[in-house]
DNA sequence: CTGAAAGCGCTTACAG
DNA sequence: CTGAAAGCGCTTACAG
């Protein structure tokens, strides 16, 4: 527990002013090379650290960018977070994190409290006028807003959706159903106006359950469907937790995933790939997304704003084939024709 | 993008000291009425916010903890931050979060730099001196270094691992393996001396694996078993993805979990629920760890230090029986009798 | 109850 | 190349 040791005790053991200590570190080229090795030496004797609260409030910046999310136990987040960490570490920026949901006067204060420079959202429904009022540069990633004043990262969420159906109707899977997230959310609503189109432009039959994108809402959507007269027998869930929660539910009920019913999920998270059966869905390149942000507003922050800030194409999505999808079968198709006769 | 409004700005609308504006707003009790009515006025027509910076280095703190953990898009760690952030953001405190492994001279700074009251370390393998040189609360969460000066919240990892045994011992599991985690990490090494010890306890066959916790470790520990002479019934992974990579392994390699052998997982995160089959494991209360870390790090910030930070008893483990364990089966009873005679 | 003034620990024009 | 001085935007003894 050393007291802290400041600039002004570096400068006197090195026997100079406080501004040549700052410039020796942090302009090491504007000072004289015996000044420099002294200043350098009484650094080392003394274990000086600068205080970066000090030279960011002398500079009027925080070097700390904030990432603001609805749910920061969302697993989906995770990849998310680590990269923007990453980005954002590697040119000196600290990052904070912090819920979305604390509240209107405390998020109002986060644009004004002097403690970041940036904010990388990821919450599309904050009021736009507590966005629009933060002056910060901002970037919205995944969730967006049409109101917000700011560019954004966006994921091709129709482009997904069309993928989803476009392979079930390629399998032969004439009823669809799918399982959409909540409703006042733009990621659900875009996957669900998308799968309506593409079942439409593939003549399939299509119906949609609520959800919130969670295991138990999938869970509750294998209920509702084991209990149709008529079964859909490709499913698209908007969310890979709501997918996994489907099929396990569906093995509660006997009912096997994919012999009897396939099953589509959404952003490929890690336990996609190992869940049994392994699961077909749509990838979101959520590392690169969370890289590409770091890279956004790093770029505002520089000054490049509006050009660099300009919102680019939608990230593309990928349809990553496992195994919960099969041609429609025929006991399927029969008890369809069974049911229609 | 108006311009900053600082405390002056308020001041002079209301006639009154910066000084006065600042007591109306953090201790208005101490302020005349008609004053403070004044000031406040003066606060909302500015839209007056105040600085944190500022205020956080005239008081010399930075209201705000660090969180510091070997590897952020780990989904162990999610529910953990986000108890954190729920129960610092409830006095007000701001979390930042950085990954540990950003090199030693960058770790040194983050004690030193004015940025953090306090930190919440999850990362038992960072050089003790760099540890033991930051003059910050600091707090040992989950993972924990003997030469750490600073209380802990860990986990009872032995007798988890004992919890674990028992219950395969128990179903006449005779033959038992452990998947542990990577060898310099302390709940990899007490997970498996826990499981050594209780096997010999109860006069079981024990066998261990090496790992790292991850989806892969366990689905290349699942094709080592296969190809043993004699293959463990009784399976007990260091985490959940461990055990989940093994499962899926199995079910590709045609052995079916439960029945021809058994696996227990480690933590009882979201998805252990909703696998299929259900995964038995062992239950780490992550968000109960993360909001007693934080209210830890929070008693220490207020002066409790050493009562409250004091090193209290581990969590208590909590054995989750779900549909991955089965009692030992005939089958296996007679080929390991085969293979004994 | 209120104000003038010092100071938190830096950086940066401005001189020389 | 270097230093004296002002200032970032607050808070807080110290007086009155």
């Amino acid at each position: 527990m050393a007291e802290r040791v400041r600039i002004v005790d570096v400068a006197s053991l090195a026997g100079v002013s406080t501004a040549t200590v700052s410039r020796a570190l942090s302009a090491p080229e504007t000072v004289g090379p015996a000044t420099r090795k002294k200043v350098m030496e009484a650094v080392r004797t003394t274990g000086y650290r600068i205080n970066s609260a000090a030279r960011d409030l002398r500079q009027r910046r925080a070097r700390s960018i904030l990432i603001l999310a609805p749910n920061l136990s969302n697993t989906f987040f995770s990849r998310i977070f680590a990269a923007i960490q990453e980005e954002a570490g590697a040119v000196g920026l600290t990052v904070q994190i912090s819920d979305s949901r604390i509240g209107r006067d405390k998020l109002v204060s986060l644009g004004y409290d002097g403690r970041a420079d940036g904010i990388v959202l990821l919450d599309g429904n904050i009021d736009p006028e507590v966005v629009n009022g933060w002056n910060l540069p901002l970037v919205q990633l995944s969730e967006w807003n049409e109101s917000y004043d700011a560019p954004r990262l966006v994921f091709d969420n129709p482009a997904a959706a069309r993928l989803a159906v476009d392979h079930l109707a390629d399998l032969g899977h004439r009823a669809l159903l799918h399982v959409s997230g909540p409703a006042e959310n733009v990621l659900a609503e875009t996957r669900r106006a998308g799968f309506l189109e593409a079942a439409a432009a593939r003549a399939v039959s299509a119906e949609v359950f609520d959800g919130d994108f969670t295991l138990a809402a999938g869970a509750e959507a294998a209920r509702r469907w084991a209990g149709l007269a008529e079964r859909p027998t490709g499913v698209f869930c908007a969310s890979d937790e709501c997918a996994l929660g489907f099929i396990s539910e569906c093995g509660r009920l006997g009912v096997s995933v994919p012999r009897d019913v396939s099953v589509i999920g959404f952003d490929d998270i890690d336990f996609a790939d190992h869940f049994l059966p392994a699961l077909t869905t749509i990838r979101q390149p959520r590392e690169e997304m969370g890289r590409q942000a770091a890279r956004m507003i790093v770029a505002m922050l520089e000054g490049q704003g509006a050009a660099a800030g300009a919102t680019g194409a939608p990230i593309a999505p990928e349809l990553v084939v496992r195994g919960t999808t099969l041609p429609a079968c025929p006991a399927a198709a029969r008890s369809e024709a069974a049911a229609e006769g």
